[in-house]
DNA sequence: CCTCCTTAGTTGCATGTAGCCACGAACACA
DNA sequence: TGTGTTCGTGGCTACATGCAACTAAGGAGG
């Protein structure tokens, strides 16, 4: 995991003062996956097959290889495709930490992690290597369960990130059916935050903001009046309230 | 700089299955460290003196050391001291980044940047190792200039980031002198965002916020009429406005 | 002493955003 | 045909902010 000969050339600088022979960090990627399931915002935790921490739940991550890995976001992926079976989609870089003691295995450790979201309905990731079992998890109990290394802290501060996103509708489409209602939308932002959204505001900054288009005559049926159904505006298609005024005189833009 | 047989170890994947040696990558901590001088908000660039890029404009910089590091801030701060003479204040992790194309002298190069702010009146830094000469430039003349590596485009990000802060009226009191007036912050604000502020809505964020406190009796006196003096509120001094309605009424908050 | 200039500090008004509440519309189902 | 539920919209209020005007306080210069 670790080659114990890169200690070991730590104490000795060679060669001449300019060019010193550094022992570098062991660098892994960590992953902190998110989905709304079951009425809920859930990690995805993998239980640790070795030591350290063996048996507890941690994040899925593995070792950067230099040898395999053209980014850091590539790496990212590479990880997730061994270890959960999938690449993932909507991956952002959270933060690096790294210190003497965050890893018994090595005398210095640097994680890079990355937070993700999926779809509800993905299907279930398949363990990897050194993975006993994945288990989503709600995040409330996630933070306040005993998991591996300083995983606890990381997860909280993706929440963080996340809910700041949505706070500002920066929304994760990619992780959202192809064509939704405002409803399912809503409901969506709602367990990503953790609280309640008001309806008509929350349409009309989407309105505002064009974030939207209807994809026409497709709606929702079902035991209810139907519901329009809409996409995330990143193609050049006309968006949801694109002819709207400027404010005041809100004219029926939604449709 | 970079030891050559970690490289070597890269195709020599030994010992079993489960424990690899895996080489890791050159690791490197970077600084953009700001400051608002001369009616312009400038960065700190250091001229390399050694290939790569010798003679170019970088952001300073230096390999991360596991032997001498507690953490990735605190090597930050080890290198701050080492390349430019004092440790910085008010250091926040930008991001990491990392490839194999980032840095000839390693097969993968991973930086850790952190961005950074100080006072006008900073005494000079002193060159420190691998440096030619230090200099403040102007980060519109610096991110359009050819820097080495993907400086330009940290700086860039680094400056957004800032600005960010600014926005929210997150502001770096300990980049500013101990005591100021409401016009000396608004001009340092105005600066760092590169456009004007309006003067009145400027006070009421601050006095809404409770960010500052009036030091009693302290007036900046010159040419026109004196101006009352203000800290950051970090204490548990009574903040301004902490006596202000809760808006409408607006009584006289900020004396 | 008085006027003018500049900056400090305050106030009023207009605008835009978002929360709260309520209402009509549409559909399934009894 | 009535009822219940969700969909979709509009009104009202509170609040935050930008714009502009105003007064206050000092120095400089006549």
């Amino acid at each position: 995991m670790y080659d114990a000969t890169i200690k070991l050339r730590s104490t000795q600088h060679g060669c001449n003062i300019h060019s010193p022979i550094h022992p570098m960090p062991f660098t892994r990627l960590e992953l902190a996956v998110f989905a709304v399931r079951e009425g809920s915002l859930q990690v995805l935790l993998a239980r640790r097959a070795e030591a350290p921490y063996a048996g507890r739940w941690a994040l899925p991550g593995g070792v950067l290889r230099v040898d395999l890995d053209a980014s850091l976001e590539a790496g990212a992926q590479r990880v997730a495709t061994e270890r959960l079976g999938a690449p993932l989609p909507l991956l952002r870089q959270l933060c690096a930490v790294g210190g003497p003691q965050r890893d018994p295995r090595a005398p210095w450790a640097l994680s890079v992690v990355y937070r993700g979201l999926v779809p509800a309905d993905t299907p279930d990731f398949s363990a990897g290597k050194r993975i006993e079992a994945l288990a989503w998890r709600a995040v409330d109990e996630a933070i306040a369960a005993p998991l591996a290394f300083d995983h606890a802290t990381l997860i909280d501060k993706a929440v963080r990130a996340m809910r700041a996103d949505i706070d500002v509708l920066d929304l994760p489409f990619g992780c959202l059916p192809d064509a939704f209602t405002l409803g399912e939308l809503q409901s969506f932002c709602e367990h990503m935050l953790g609280h309640p959204l008001d309806k008509s505001s929350f349409r009309r900054r989407l309105s505002d903001r064009a974030l939207l288009v209807p994809v026409d005559g497709e709606f929702r049926v079902g035991a209810f009046r139907p519901a329009q159904l809409f996409r995330g505006a990143q193609s050049g298609a006309e968006p949801m309230g694109s002819t709207r005024q400027r404010s005041s005189s809100r004219s029926s833009a939604i449709c």
